[in-house]
DNA sequence: AGCCGCTTGTGAACGCAGGCACAAAGTCGC
DNA sequence: GCGACTTTGTGCCTGCGTTCACAAGCGGCT
């Protein structure tokens, strides 16, 4: 993504699954063309999509008490192929026994590394609707994972009052305070016509990531790193699945069998 | 990707058992013009992905009165590139009329054609939490879209309590009510040890298109397409970024925000 | 100690998606 | 009515990501 989903979105993603992110304007004045310091810019965008989800399967397999792993099972209970999920893995080292598999303790430790999750990121959520509710509860993730320190609205009856355990401020402060609490990412989830000017103020807080809620495409910075996440375009895409199969209905062969083929791991079939 | 990934997630994008990718795969190229029927099954899902925002900006401008739009000006509100948006559309047809544009009305209708949006698909939302909520009252979105005509959860508080102005029925009786108000989406925004029971309560009521909220990897059958949004991952995606930021930077030890106020572009908001 | 079988890591092939650039096609002005 | 200008639609080329297949490496068994 996607978002890119999500995508990706993924948001886009590609960027990500659905690929999305900084294209904006500039006709790509990436002059990434030198590909020598690419040492972390060399594992693909979704395949770091992929790590973060090898992560909370292999957490949940330590927690289990799961020591090693092969490929096999790992590629299973993630659900991709398993040559995807080596490759994968080649790309932030060989942390693999030949022969054996991998320590889980070894992975989730190199993964986390990666993906930049041992230094605690601090995150700030604007618009603290629904939506915004459900981020600031969100709190610990999988492992541990993304702090939530600040949060932001404009509804005057909000300020102060704390969610989550934490206070709401004046979507004016967003400068100042996630300054202090050296907010390193941004979270928007506010309806689409504040969502540009909180943008706006973000990035002039110094912050270069965003996932954005809000359906609007963004401009910002080309150093700022904007992933999204569109509930309506999720939809519409299943809904696009939907118009496809019915339309494909009177006929239906039995659905595409090749799309499956070789990732399914035998068993991933009906449960129930 | 999805995407996902969005899927981006994308990102990317998402796909359950497997992952998502490229599907559909149909041999032919697609001429368009005739065979109303075929031709959607050879747009990319990334394509589609950004039809679903060109109906998005294109219905914003009907609004405002705009009756005609180029691939340029379009392409620019959209965040893509212009021949890009030129290829998406011409997956769907030939609409645009050389030397002047595109209409927008036609390409309003055309899209929502293509995404299937002209007959309205029902949607359940399985766990009203904060996110469920949201999801309740998003209603419909930029225009008319995807109501939401049923809701489940298990906290028999909330039993015939409605929410959105529909009433929350418990989830054993997912098949029942979903086959009675002919639900074509679900969405799960459980917790996520209960997501594969409500995913398979779904599948059993004949639901073939899922959004999956929950952390977790939904074994269905190839039948059913899965959607999912996972925000720890889009998390872990930016933190990535995060991360590789602060490693490319020689003077990586200050503190975040001092670091990127530092680095702060010039033309620090580009805008419309 | 040496062999055997298992699993990793990766080089290479393949296929899709993106971008460029141009021919086709239609409009406007004269 | 004709020519010049504008913008679409698309063929081709490039690059990325996925998949395949196999050699390399490691542990266990005899």
């Amino acid at each position: 993504m996607a978002q890119r989903g999500q995508s990706d979105a993924a948001g886009r993603t590609p960027r990500a699954p659905a690929e999305n992110a900084a294209e904006i304007t500039t006709p790509m004045p990436t002059i990434n063309g030198n590909g020598l310091r690419d040492r972390a810019r060399a594992i693909p965008e979704a395949a770091v999509a992929r790590l973060a989800v090898y992560l909370r399967v292999l957490s949940g397999m330590r927690e289990q008490g799961v020591a090693s792993v092969s490929s096999e099972e790992l590629s299973g209970a993630a659900g991709v192929n398993s040559a995807k999920l080596r490759k994968d893995l080649s790309y932030i080292g060989s942390y693999g026994t030949r022969g054996v598999g991998y320590e889980v303790e070894v992975l989730v430790d190199q993964i986390e590394r990666v993906l930049g999750l041992t230094r605690e990121q601090s995150v700030a959520v604007v618009g603290i609707g629904n939506l915004g509710h459900a981020l600031a509860n969100y709190g610990g993730f999988p492992g541990r994972g993304f702090p939530v320190t600040a949060l932001f609205d404009v509804d005057p009856d909000l300020m102060g009052v704390p969610v989550g355990g934490i206070p709401v401020d004046h979507i004016d402060d967003i400068p100042k305070v996630c300054a202090a609490r050296e907010v390193t990412i941004g979270v928007i989830a506010t309806p689409p016509p504040a969502a540009q000017a909180v943008c706006d103020r973000l990035v002039q807080a110094g912050v270069e990531c965003i996932l954005n809620f809000a359906p609007v495409v963004l401009q910002v910075p080309e150093t700022v790193e904007v992933r999204k996440v569109d509930l309506a375009v999720e939809l519409q895409i299943l809904s696009f699945h939907v118009a496809r199969r019915a339309d494909h209905a009177p006929d239906a062969d039995a659905t595409p069998a090749q799309r499956v083929n070789g990732n399914a791991p035998n068993g991933v079939v009906v449960r129930r």
